[in-house]
Parts: structure tokens; sequence; C-alpha cells
RNA sequence: GCCGAAAUGGCGGAAUUGGUAGACGCGCUGGACUCAAAAUCCAGUCUGGCUCACACCAGGUGCCGGUUCGAGUCCGGCUUUCGGUACCA
């Protein structure tokens, strides 16, 4: 008979929920394991394939160290604000409210019927005012330590989404990171979160966190450190200074001029009035490039003088400044020292506009009149630079700081490229800022009791740069809590990464009141211990989280320096080379697999298809090999029908008593056991499958010719190592042998008998110099010399022998027996 | 440009610290069952040579070179693909 999948998934999914088996005591915390999947986003499309690819393997993982004596607490949530939704009630009129509460409630179904061991008790959504009030009070504690402000800054808009993005949320390409659209700049007033006041303890916590190297090195390069040095120079013949920030004060004796950012307010200030003009004219010429003419490669440098001169502070020399495009207004102090010589961007600039280069380090085997072709940018000796000369230069960097520091001409100063994260956005859907302008007290923070500013249902979606909340007077239009005076409410929703920061502390008890999580469950249960989710957030939501969660530690509320203490990111499954995206209309519908072969198989084949961290391109090509297995499977079980209570086995027999079937079954059961607990452990579900299927085919092959007990002892095992991967089928073929009750309500695992793995005897190869011209049967652990003896005497060695003489034998016990001739 | 990862049969992919390359599965070929088909089961399946066949021989893990008794694995130099990043002074 072929495997009822859809009766008998229903029926186990069932028989869990009524008996609760997957609700979490989070009292017991003897081998607690918090295992978690990155929360859904409640789109209209549903669960797609690379959803199940995050979460089926992930729940088999924790199927089996539950199996394994944890205490494993699986959650599942909402992201539920966010652009699409809005952007979809502009389209179609349905409010974004209604949309993700039918999107939720679909999805909820679709994810019960995966069959995952989620506890429902601890579900959230971050739409909810009871979850979205402890982001206002979180915003509210930020903003009590000046880590919550507002300043006029250039940022990124997204002209389709009508709103502005964080640094992160802009692609390399310049487009916005949700919807593709080239994102332009603007200068707008808006909300940061001081993360820059982290980004050391940020760089200094991922040495403590077992993640993917590559995603730490992301976030090191995103954090972006420097070490270099602040120097002062003078404005000639004026009071304004320019600070240079560099990381070479060693070539300081080769400045030729200076080169401040186009926006520096300094600009405006000391720009000779007779090249005015050209000055603003060029300015305008930057604003007007697109970004992708901005971001080009091979984009030429350009750049005025604006006719002032400053003075270099170690020398004297009166040098030019310049205003140029590659000088950056939002990185160290907008201005930069250029030392044309042994700068790259210095060299190509000053080449372009006949400014002079200096050389000022010497590179080793070459001569100071020697014309240069490029910068020299390694380490050398000093010439120029005055009582310096002759220093090697990497010495000369903490001699010049010096100098610099007792001189007072400026000091010593650590940089970060790391910028402050931007979370006001000018839409609906998202957690009102907690902030009311009141013409005469300015920004007034709105009292925690009267939390949470609860975003109104009614408002218009029509886009146009301004926030819709503007839109409902009852909401906008309030009196300020200090004066009485007529004010409003900020009209800007918070980034929906704010609600993904602290998320994981909530599931412990969602419904909690008094404060933002109940801390008496948390403090025991966080930081997460396994976090599995998609590599694209490695320095958007992986750093935001870090951030809030050592935040939260600065306000006593946890003791954890981090939130996730392991992090595996599941590949990304590709359809014809693309990501999934409904934009892109190659989605692929895991119900039309699910429904034809059940969840188990589907399951199964996410798991069998390859490496979990390299994901691949979608084809359904070998689907029908897993559903094979379940099919196999499930007929073996059914062949011996509660053999369990029929003929109990024991924990373990003495392998050398069995008989021949008997004891291969035997030994490749336990083999199965140790191979299995080695592979999953690790993610590696490719290889638990194959080590499975390997053992029922030898189950398969032999288990009819074996003692009723051995049979049982094969087949509980078999099925209790079904259970995490495949768990409907496990649960019905256990039950089909004499099991009672679930296999998850009193989890049990089976040790392999260590003694049995062994061969009794093993294929050795025998190689004439390197080259494989026989294997041979011995007995297991055999020594050299007796392998020797039989090696020798075989006729295909023999004749390879034959003639020559032997220099040397290599012999490795159970692998191999190389013989080397002449 | 810079940083990171990867490259193995027709396909997805296996291969502890260097030790029999191709586990497991898909597909394909042949056979059994069937009136027939599907499903299932059995056998074969890296390439080339030779052979009726078994056997045997040679080559083979992106390319070139090296270390070693022995390299998919280690070292040096490339090529391609995929991620990240974009003048960060």
């Amino acid at each position: 008979m072929r495997y009822p999948f859809s009766e008998i998934e229903s029926k186990w999914q069932k028989l869990w929920e009524d008996n609760k088996i997957y609700k979490t005591d989070f009292s017991k915390l003897d081998k607690k394991l918090y295992c978690l999947v990155m929360f859904i986003y409640p789109s209209g499309a549903k669960l797609h394939c690379g959803h199940w690819y995050n979460y089926g393997p992930t729940d088999t993982w924790a199927r089996y160290k539950k199996l394994k004596g944890f205490n494993a607490f699986e959650p599942m949530g909402y992201d539920a604000f966010g652009l699409p939704a809005e952007n979809y009630a502009i389209k179609t009129g349905i409010h974004p409210y209604d949309s993700t509460m039918t999107n939720i409630s679909d999805i909820r179904q679709q994810l019960k019927r995966m069959g995952c061991m989620y506890d429902w008790d601890a579900e959230l959504m971050t739409c909810n005012p009871e979850y979205y009030k402890w982001n206002q009070w979180l915003f509210l504690q930020l903003y009590k330590k000046g880590l919550a402000y507002r300043k006029n800054a250039p940022v990124n808009w997204c002209p389709k989404d009508q709103t502005v993005l964080a640094n992160e949320q802009v692609q390399a390409d310049g487009t916005c990171e949700r919807c593709g659209t080239l994102v332009i700049q603007k200068n707008l007033t808006q909300w940061f979160f001081k993360i820059t006041d982290y980004a050391e303890e940020l760089l200094k916590g991922l040495e403590e966190i077992n993640w993917p190297e590559k995603t730490k090195l992301m976030q090191r390069n995103w954090i972006g450190k420097s070490i270099g040095t602040e120097v002062r120079f003078k404005v000639e013949n004026r009071d304004e200074v320019i600070t240079v920030f560099t990381t070479r004060p060693d070539t300081l004796f080769g400045v030729t001029y200076v080169v401040i950012a186009p926006e520096h307010p300094l600009v405006k200030k000391i720009t000779k009035p007779e090249l005015k003009k050209g000055v603003d004219d060029y300015i305008d010429s930057i604003k007007s490039l697109t970004e992708i003419d901005r971001t080009s490669t091979i984009k030429e440098k350009t750049g005025v003088p604006i006719g002032a001169n400053a003075i270099n502070s170690v020398n004297g020399e009166i040098i030019p400044i310049w205003i140029a495009d590659y000088a950056l207004l939002t990185y160290g102090t907008g201005c930069v020292m250029a030392v044309p010589a042994h700068d790259e961007r210095d060299f190509e600039f000053a080449t372009k506009f006949s400014l002079p280069i200096r050389k000022v380090i010497l590179a080793p085997g070459t001569k100071p009149e020697d014309e240069m072709k490029t910068a020299y940018t390694e380490v050398g000796v000093l010439i120029n630079s005055g009582s310096f000369n002759g220093l090697n230069s990497d010495v000369a960097i903490d001699k010049i700081s010096e100098f610099v520091e007792i001189n007072n001409l400026g000091k010593r100063k650590v940089n970060y490229r790391l910028r402050d994260w931007l979370i006001s956005r000018q839409r609906y859907w998202g957690t009102p800022i907690p902030i009311i302008h009141c013409p005469k007290c300015g920004e007034v923070p709105v009292e925690e009791k009267d939390l949470p500013v609860e975003l109104p249902y009614d408002v218009e979606f029509k886009p146009g740069g301004e926030s819709p909340l503007t839109t409902n007077k009852s909401f906008y239009d309030v009196k300020c809590p200090k004066c009485g005076t007529d004010s409003h409410r900020d009209p800007d929703t918070m980034d929906t990464f704010v609600d993904s920061s602290w998320y994981y502390f909530r599931y412990l008890n969602p419904k909690f009141e008094a404060k933002i999580f109940d801390t008496a469950l948390t403090n025991n249960w966080v930081p997460v211990d396994m976090y599995v989710g998609g590599a694209e957030h490695a320095t958007m939501h992986l750093l935001y989280a870090r951030f809030i969660h050592k935040f939260l530690r600065d306000l006593g509320l946890t003791k954890s320096g981090e939130p996730f203490l392991n992090l595996i990111h599941q590949g990304t499954i590709t359809n014809q080379g693309a990501k999934m995206s409904k934009s892109k209309g190659n989605v692929v519908n895991p119900d039309e697999f699910t429904s034809k072969f059940g969840s188990d198989v589907f399951r199964l084949y996410l798991m069998f298809m390859g490496p979990y961290e390299m994901g691949g391109d979608w084809s359904d090509k070998g689907i029908a090999g897993t559903d094979r297995f379940v099919q196999r499977s499930y007929e073996l079980f059914s062949r011996f029908i509660d053999c369990l209570t029929k003929s109990p086995a024991k924990n373990i027999y003495d392998i050398d008593i069995l008989n021949d079937d008997e004891k291969t079954v035997y030994r490749k059961v336990n083999q199965t056991i140790k191979k299995y607990d080695e592979e999953i452990n690790n993610f590696r579900f490719n290889t638990t499958i194959a080590s499975l299927m390997e053992l029922l085919n030898e189950l398969t092959k032999s288990l009819e010719k074996c003692s009723g007990e051995i049979q049982a002892y094969s087949l509980e095992r078999f099925g209790i190592l079904l259970a995490p991967v495949a768990p409907h089928l496990a649960e019905e073929c256990m039950q089909i042998i004499g099991r009672r009750e679930s296999i998850f309500k009193n989890p049990v695992w089976f040790e392999p008998d260590l003694k049995a793995l062994i061969e009794d005897n093993v294929m050795i190869a025998v190689q004439v110099n390197g080259k494989l011209r026989a294997t041979i049967e011995m007995p297991m652990n055999s020594d050299q010399s007796f392998a020797k003896q039989i090696v020798f005497s075989d006729d295909k060695v023999a004749k390879h022998l034959d003639g020559k003489s032997i220099l040397k034998e290599i012999f490795v016990k159970n692998k191999i027996y190389n013989i080397v001739v002449k």
C-alpha cells in the first residue's frame, strides 16, 4: 500500500497539538536549547521554498536535539510591519492591517502543515500594539540616553517607496534593497539611533560568538575601524582651521594640497570671492550626478580650487585648498590631506590637475630622484621629512603622531566607517515614533504611561513624500503634554529592523504586560543558542540586533552581551539562476509538492539536495528519490507489525554470537547511528539522509532473515533515526511496530554499540609506485609483517614487482600497502 | 579594483588528520512481473583502449607547475562562477 501521507500527517499534527507535545517547559533549565529561525514576513506570496528550506531542516536539527535530551524551544512569529503591505494597499485599496491579518492566518496554516515543533503559545506579531508598544518604550530609553536623536543630513531616498533608507538598505549598485529602484540623495531631518557609540564593542563581541567567519568579516568591514591621527592645518590669513584625518601621519611632509568635501560648511566661509561662482557651479554639478555615475569605478575624479591656502602644521608650507568629489563629508572630518606620492587617489588627482608630487618615502632599491609612475603606498625610508629623515615609515607613523600631539597640532584618533542607524520612515505601516513636536517646547517625548501610541486605522495612503499619518487629524494634532500648546505628533514610523532587533526576548512570554519582556524567563533562556537565517542580513538585522542587545544589557535587562551564540546561514535556493521573488515571477510554491508527496518527502528532499549552507538552483528532479525512500520505509515497517511487543529487544547484543545476517544488520544499525549523529549535529543533512538510505537498503535485504529480537532492535532504532528527518512517517512507523505514544513525548535516543562497529575484515589497497594494483581482504588491525605475507603472495602484485628491486614499503594499518620499486 | 566562497560523471552531490575518487540519490540502459502500461524488483552505468566475455591496460576531481612513496585534499601561479563592498583618507 502506498504511504497515505495526507491522513497520517494530519493525524499526527492533531495529536501533537491536542497533547501540547511541543509546549516548552521553561522551568527546566538543564540542557535548555533556544533554537530560532528568522521570523517570517507575512507577504501575499505566502510560504515559498526559501522559507521551507530555512524552517524544515532547522526543525529537524531541533528535533534531533530534543531526542538527545535537550529541552528545546522553537518559536515562530510574524515580522508583520513593512512596506509591501502598504504598497499593496495603495494599489488595491485593501488596508495593510486587513491584508496582513489574512496573510498571517494563511501562513499559520501552512506552517502547521509543515509539522515543525513550534511552541504556538509563544507566537507573536510585531504589528500588535502589545508588541510595538515596547518598540516605543525602547525608543524612549534610547532618547533619554541621547542615543536616539534627530539631525538634518544627506540621506538615501527611494523615489518608488517614497521613504528614506538606512545605508545598509542601499545595495552596492545604488538601488533600494526592497524594490530595486535607484536611490537618490536628499537633505532631510531624520531620526537616528547612535549605533556608532557601540562600534568598538560590536567589533570586539565578534570574537566571542560562533558565527560563520564570512559573516563576522562582513561586519568587521562594515564597521571599518581605522586607527590614525587628526591634524589641524591653519587657513592662511584667516582664523579658520582645517582638521584632517589620516592613517598615514608618516607622509605628513609630503602633503601638497588639501581636499575638502564639496558640501563642507567651511567651503562657503573660505572660498575666495572671485572663485565663488566656479565653486558653486561645481557643487551643483556634483548634486546632479546620478547615483550610478557617482559610484562608477571608471569615473574620473573631479574638483576645483577654492582660492584659499592652508599651512602645513609640520613644515609651515603654504598649500592650496581644493574641493573634490572624492572627499566625503560623512567620513572622518570631511577634509583630507593629499599626499600624491603615497596615495593612489591623490596621485591620480594631482596628475590630472598638475599639482606637485613630493616623495617622502623611499621604496627599497630606488633613488630619491627616480620618477614616480604610480603612488608608492608600502613601507620605506623617510626623506624630505626634516628631523624624521632616515626613519622607517612604519616607525615614523608613531613618531610623527607623537610630535603632532606634543606640539598640540592634533591628536591620535580612531575612526569607524559605520554610520548611525537612520530609523525614521515616511510610511504608515510601522511603529509610530513616540515624540510630540511642540512649537514652544520642541521635541517632547510621550510619557511611558501613555504608551502605546497606537497606529490609527484611518489614513490616506496616497504617496507624496509626506507620512500618511499626517492625514489622520485626530492622530496627528495633539496638545503638548508639557505646556498644552497645539502640537503634532511625529508623523514618521520606525524602520522594521527595530522590531526584529529584540523579538527573541519577547517570544518567551509575548503577552507579558509589565515590561518589554519577562526577565524572569529571558535571564534563563537568552541568548539564543542556535540562530538560522539568510546571510543577506549580515550587516543589517544581525548588526542591529547585536547593538540593541548591548543597549538592553546596559539598561540591566539582560546579562548577556550577545544575542545569538551560534549562527548558521541556510543557502539560497534560486530558480533559473535568480533569487526567487514575486516580482520576477519565479517563485516555486511548495504546496505543489507537499500536496503530491507530503511534507515529510518535501522536507527530506530539501535536506537531501546538497550542503545546507550552499543552497543551489531549484530542481524537482530528485524528489522521486526521497519519495521512494519514504514508501520503502513504510513498507518495511508494515511487514513487522507489533514486533516491539512480540519479541522485545535487549539494549545490547554480543555481536560474536549472532548469525551472519544478524551480524551484518546489527553492525549496520550501529554504524548508522554513529554516522548519523556526527552528520546531523553539524547541519549536514544530505549525508545524514544518505546514511539512512544505506541502512534501509541493508534492512530491506536482510531483516527477514534475522531473529524477531534483532528485527525489533533494528526497526526501533531506524524509527527513532527517522523521527527528526521525517517526523510524521516516523511516528506512524513506530506505532505500527508497537510504540504506544508519540516519540517526542518522552524522547529516547540510542547510543551506538561501539564494539559492534568494528568490521572483522578490511579491504586494503595495494599500490606499486603509488598506483593501485590490487585490493586484498585481511583481518582488521593486521600488522605489517602479516600484511606483507599476503600482499607479496598476490599474483597481480607479483606481476608488477617482477624484475624490479624494492626500494621502500609503506604500510598504513587497515588502509594501504604501497611498494616503491625501480 | 579590493575582500570572501566555490569548481568532482549526463545531473544533485560523497570522500576523517594527504591513503582504493565517484558514497547516496536522480536519470539512462537491459532484464523480471503485466494482455499492455504505470508502479515495483533485479542487474549495469567516469572516459578511452582491447576482449565473445571475465580480465587487463591507460587516462581522469577547472587550467599550469611543485612537494610527496602517494594529492580532489598541501604549496605557488592562473581561469571562470557566485556573494559582499565601492574613492572610508
